[in-house]
DNA sequence: TGGCTTAGTAACCAATTGGTGCATTAAATC
DNA sequence: GATTTAATGCACCAATTGGTTACTAAGCCA
């Protein structure tokens, strides 16, 4: 008996969506187990597609990570563009940075994972990648403009880095979420409880408002 | 020839200190290349030391994590109760931990590596530690104390979390020195020349009293 | 219809890895 | 000095892993 007749899938061939299957995939697993710990076979077998199609496509895994560091921070930066921020008062618009922010890391949990990953190997994947030095410098230029808004319209305090700014504005997001299983354990807290999340996105609101804005600006306490 | 008798190396037996030098290895290791990527190999080089012995001590890579990750937090939870921050006025005290964190980060960037990948693990291995459980109480109850005698002298806000404070001052220090990699990319600067260190470190203070202390408290703006 | 390119598959390989069995040797105890 | 116990070293698995060789077959175009 040779040939099994049953074995005859109707496998279409569509390398578009194989290669999107692998990057979903191998976004998933890098993430989960990042780059020293995922699997080539298991992306293949999450992908449904043949491991050889990852080497087909991509070429090694080092070049797989590349891929999706790339596109997760296409996918972020875009997003931010998309915030409009011009079109809303200065205190308005860095709220709205800030809300954007921290949800965009609640519903990508996989692009801290990445960055993580990415950061142990001293960023030697995305070094190469001009597309991202691009976004990068338009991501600083909003935030720029913003302060420069704020302080023209008297509401922010000047001389302000926006860098410094906008690492801070990541840093209370991410890293409450990034040490949220060993957080849970040295403040004996569920950190993820819903009420739990909307209490820190409040606090870094605060956190921020404070930061930024003239103190007389501010709501007064009683 | 039997025997090579320029082999007899005077090798002392000394239990501790070979444990010892594990440990400290497997530190640095783990560090390096995460719990995944650390390789069981290069800690028994790197202590000078035969694999077995790691095995004979610790029982397998995961419990030498396990006790790597204990020793590292009990490191740095001793040395912040060693601030003695009842000894300083609230503000002052403040500024006190807030130094300390980013010093101890910049110090130990094991520490910061270690415990992000604990969490890719869901803090698997500190899980059941009562010893940080422990330690993390006093920590906790350092800051509530500090934020109590700062409210009741009238310089610092009520009602602030001390959770939240803790978790800010350890992310805007943190989330800095541990994406250092791509931030040098994304904000093309090199984040960790001396004087963007000095830049960071007062930018988060300025961030921390804001946060904390009454508006008209603070050193007012021109 | 037949041939050519290329998507897709399966089996395989060499190197690596966490982990052990067992013999050996140094210190502690008697 | 003999005996016991713990520390050390070497050689060696069994399983895994990134990557590859050799092959099949689908779709396109002449």
């Amino acid at each position: 008996m040779p040939d099994d007749p049953e074995s005859t899938k109707p496998r279409t061939r569509d390398a578009g969506a194989t290669q999107a299957r692998i990057l979903a995939a191998a976004k998933i697993e890098f993430a989960e187990a990042g780059l020293g710990g995922a699997r080539v076979d298991a992306i293949a077998a999450r992908a449904k597609a043949n491991k050889r199609m990852i080497y087909h496509y991509f070429g090694s895994k080092e070049a797989l990570f590349q891929h999706v560091l790339e596109a997760a921070y296409l996918d972020i930066r875009t997003a931010e563009q998309a915030l409009d921020l011009d079109g809303l008062p200065p205190a308005a618009a860095l709220e709205r940075l800030a809300r954007f922010t921290w949800g965009y890391y609640l519903k990508n949990p996989e692009f801290i994972t990445l960055v993580n990953s990415e950061n142990l190997h001293r960023a030697r994947h995305v070094e190469g990648s001009e597309v991202i030095r691009a976004i990068s410098r338009k991501f600083v230029a909003m935030t720029e403009s913003l302060l420069a808004r704020g302080v023209a319209e008297g509401v922010f305090r000047p001389g302000l880095d926006p860098v410094q700014l906008n690492i801070t504005i990541a840093a209370i997001g991410y890293y409450y979420l990034t040490n949220r299983f060993t957080g849970a354990i040295v403040f004996e807290r569920d950190l993820m409880a819903p009420q739990a999340l909307e209490a820190r996105l409040a606090f870094n609101i605060e956190t921020e408002m404070r930061l930024v804005c003239r103190p007389d600006m501010l709501p007064q306490d009683p």
